[in-house]
DNA sequence: GATGAATGAGCGTTCATTCAT
DNA sequence: TATGAATGAACGCTCATTCAT
């Protein structure tokens, strides 16, 4: 009441914390049993709170995970567009910092898991889809496909498709991301990512380079 | 009983068919809706028979997905294999062979449904991801290892790990599959396939060819 | 064909000993599982043949256990009774007779089965108890009647409830039957039929013998 | 609220009672249908709730019919164990008391299904077979035995095979519940408990006294 | 006579969502 | 704000019975 040291009673900032740890139990779940086999009821005693309790913050099953979603991607993005925008260095450079950043923030986190279930569940759940699609998959490709071709008009790659090459570029870190989930039961053994990462990152670069210029008579 | 051409009666004809008509139902709807998510009901029905026509034919939901996943893919794989063993051209040409291979055959049909059916819910059906890993997934890799192996036995590629560039090298193509699945609802607009699978081979060939040699004194 | 001991040739044999061989399998599995459990397909399965064949022999699932009921139990209640009709001994040892008699062509064979059978579910399937009463028990019963008031006319039996008398006799027979079933499983270890009709048999002849005239004065 | 007399809501006490009123619908009905014959969706409707309800309270089928025993049986048992402990009285109303009191008890009552029940469908499911035998039949077993030593050593019953003759003895009684479960269907009329118990009593302990001494020479 | 493919009603169990308290 | 009891529609699987061959 008349802490000196808090404005606020205990009881106070657990409410406010509530959505928060409905949040973190809910990307556990939904990223260990994927969208539609996740009980609510799981998440809520996870929350330690009771079924009923999630009903007083999120409207449905949907609007949970969307929130979800919110809270462990999109700040992640607009700090990748700020790097994009002020970054100095090399293409080459800010490709290694772009996947590697992307990989440290989310592909070895938890939150990677919400990309592989989007992968698997879109097609049953079309209103989620939209979602996902606009508020980040649409931006994280619009990143790479930025940076790919600051690389070719300050003459650092070689002319390509860069729309395609986008999506190639993408789609190995996204891969990475879904063999990573819980060792994933499809393959034998974990993957080590760093090796995986640069076999990757070389493979591109060497791919992108310029071609040796012929040499003059 | 009269018919000239046919000694067999119709009711016959129908029964032989019939576990093949199941399967094409049930690739349609696995595929369509993921494991989880397919409902028995809705297989029969559009096989065009009842619910329990289907355990006529397959002990429960697991067997008939192995049995899907039998007709459809193990076939492709027999032959896949078949044609590194024998292939006489330059490594480069066997890499394009195999991709587009596996493209034609698996990537661009309902097949490719499987494996991105697989890649969500294996985790929460672990017997289906022992069966597809052992089955499908181990095959696969071994055989883009090998494609490698060769290429850098014979001089072609430059040395690399094969193994995780092999990973490297599979994500895309799977990649592809998923985001083909249904103008996949995750992508605004379906990906033009042939001119991602040409920058992916064109990425990944100058990535893996000899560096150029030091011009001589 | 020509075979000159035999005017039937095999398959004929064959056709006439198809309802023996369905009632042997059907009495098997109507004494392992129960009625209700029973499942045609299982009967059709031991029996050598298939499901649609028993139909040819028997209307429904209620026929062929009345089927299996007049098969295997009226012989044995028909030379029951022309044993009583023409005995010529001690009641105390007609007595005997019919109860180790019974136990020998019933109780120890898997016919005990049906009693147990028809004591769990009679309930259920109303037909079948009318039928079992009428053609089954009600014979039972009167026989056990006719034995004790023989006991009482000839002096050799206290005068006791001869109805009554007859149902409290019966019940430990019928008991022991149903804990044979199977070592029943509500009984850890089985009972030791022989020692328990003994004490049984012991019990009832001292229960029912004269009492001791007092000493005249 | 206001109301003076009682301090819970009505949504309260229903929530207590529900567990009785669903045991209570339970016991009905499995005693009505047999265990597997007992259709949950039943259940639910005469205790006037859900389907989904019955699973709030009880994990599945075996853990409801488990929890019926316990709720009937169990402490009846306490009971009559506590009888017997403190017996003043001689052996033979000893006797008398436990089996007209398991009469009363459960005898005469639903309750008696339950053993009727067992008899019937133990074999199918042994696991409740287990359950019953330890629970319940042991208990009941080992106070007949008991009551018969007592006689035994007080020299009031002849020597006998004690556990023989305690099943020889339990027989009718379970026999006679069998009967009198919802006027058994397998015979015509009811049989009169009352007499039948007496003529039961009368037997046996005609059956157990101690020989008249022969006359002294 | 014999087959066995086909049916379809039925049951145990699950879970997102609601709402009285 | 928080609870948790209650709902009811849904789905995998079974099996007695039918009937075209």
């Amino acid at each position: 009441m008349n802490c000196p040291f808090s404005s606020k009673p205990r009881w106070a900032r657990r409410k406010e914390a509530r959505p928060q740890e409905l949040l973190a139990a809910a990307l556990d779940i939904f990223v260990e049993r994927g969208f539609a086999a996740t009980r609510l009821g799981d998440v809520a005693t996870r929350a330690g709170v009771s079924k009923g309790t999630l009903y007083l913050y999120f409207e449905n099953k949907e609007e949970l995970f969307k929130a979800v979603v919110r809270e462990n991607m999109l700040p992640i993005l607009d700090e990748a567009e700020d790097i994009i925008d002020s970054y100095g260095g090399s293409s080459a450079d800010l490709f290694r910092e772009l996947i590697l950043g992307w990989w440290e923030r989310i592909g070895a986190t938890k939150v990677a898991g919400i990309t592989k279930l989007m992968m698997a569940e879109s097609g049953n759940f079309p209103e989620l889809a939209t979602f996902y699609r606009e508020e980040v998959s649409a931006r994280g490709d619009a990143m790479i496909v930025r940076m790919l071709e600051r690389g070719v008009e300050r003459g650092e790659f070689r002319a390509i498709d860069v729309r395609q090459t986008a999506n190639v570029v993408i789609a190995p870190v996204i891969m990475l991301m879904m063999w990573q989930q819980a060792f994933n039961p499809c393959h034998a053994e974990p993957l080590d990512s760093a090796s995986y990462l640069e076999s990757f990152i070389d493979l591109c670069l060497n791919g992108l380079q310029m071609p040796p210029h012929p040499a003059p008579a």
